[in-house]
DNA sequence: TCCATTAATATGCGTGCGCTTACGATCTGC
DNA sequence: GCAGATCGTAAGCGCACGCATATTAATGGA
């Protein structure tokens, strides 16, 4: 019989961090062979779901937005750009500033990844009953929005 | 009004790799403070959990089972062994391996640290209804158990 | 007895990333 | 009109990782 405390005996759960992130490290790696099929990057599509999301105003906090660093994301918008994905112009009312937006041709293959993706992911969750998958992806979605300052505890 | 299929339009919702990726990394940047706390590091505190949970006959199907390199391994068991938290004895049956096991000392302090590490992440779940969080956890542990083999779709 | 195999270990390579610094162009407040 | 701040861009550093190779000890089968 378990002790009731987790002292000393095995924990009730595995920790959250040890489910949640392999979870994500494995959708991640489902992903590549999709993305690779779209002649996208990881960043490279990242980058193209974010603009259609909503648009961002300045590559610094498009950068912010999805997580990765405001100096590496340039060779990622200048290969889109260069294949015509996304458009990077100056905003005519700060010149320093470049409006950067998907192409009618970058939304196409957005949209094409993001469906070949989505597909795959079904798959996946078609392994848990309805009820329990909605409320799954409504979980998800709360603790999403949860930012890591505002949760993790500095004093621990 | 939204169209019904995704082609084209915004999506139902967000790939669940956005969601799930970096929720882990949230997660995982929220033990560490705690891990600091206890003198450990991401993958000590690692290998005191897996080695908790069922003894592992060799090394390498250590590194396996938590996905770390096989070599890089070896660093962290010396150090886990030289600070007392698990002990290195060759299997008498076999003198090729080293039977790793957690010493008293290393089983208190991964309970200490997985208490805390626990209690941080109830305070997460506590944004969620009792029957969503159960859904979830249910979930998460369900889809933990895919292997990326038997997901993955080499085709795509 | 000898040889192929396996475990643990050491070492080096290439990669991707976060972080920092620097610089030119531009904007804004004074 | 000038000084300080802001944006995009380039370049370099250091770290952690995956991967591959080589070595040593030990096993086990032909």
């Amino acid at each position: 019989m378990r002790r009731k405390s987790t002292s000393g005996s095995r924990p009730t759960r595995p920790d959250l961090a040890a489910l949640v992130a392999p979870l994500g490290r494995t959708l991640m790696a489902a992903e590549l062979p999709v993305l690779r099929a779209h002649d996208l990057s990881m960043w490279g599509y990242t980058v193209l779901v974010r603009l259609e999301d909503e648009p961002v105003r300045t590559q610094a906090a498009l950068a912010q937005a999805i997580g990765a660093d405001k100096t590496r994301i340039i060779p990622i918008l200048d290969d889109l750009q260069d294949r015509g994905l996304i458009r990077r112009e100056p905003d005519p009312d700060d010149r320093r500033v470049r409006l950067v937006s998907v192409t009618a041709k970058g939304r196409r293959v957005r949209t094409s990844a993001q469906d070949a993706i989505q597909r795959q992911e079904e798959r996946l969750l078609a392994r848990v009953p309805a009820a329990d998958r909605r409320a799954f992806l409504r979980v998800l979605q709360e603790l999403s929005r949860v930012s890591a300052d505002e949760f993790i505890d500095p004093s621990a």
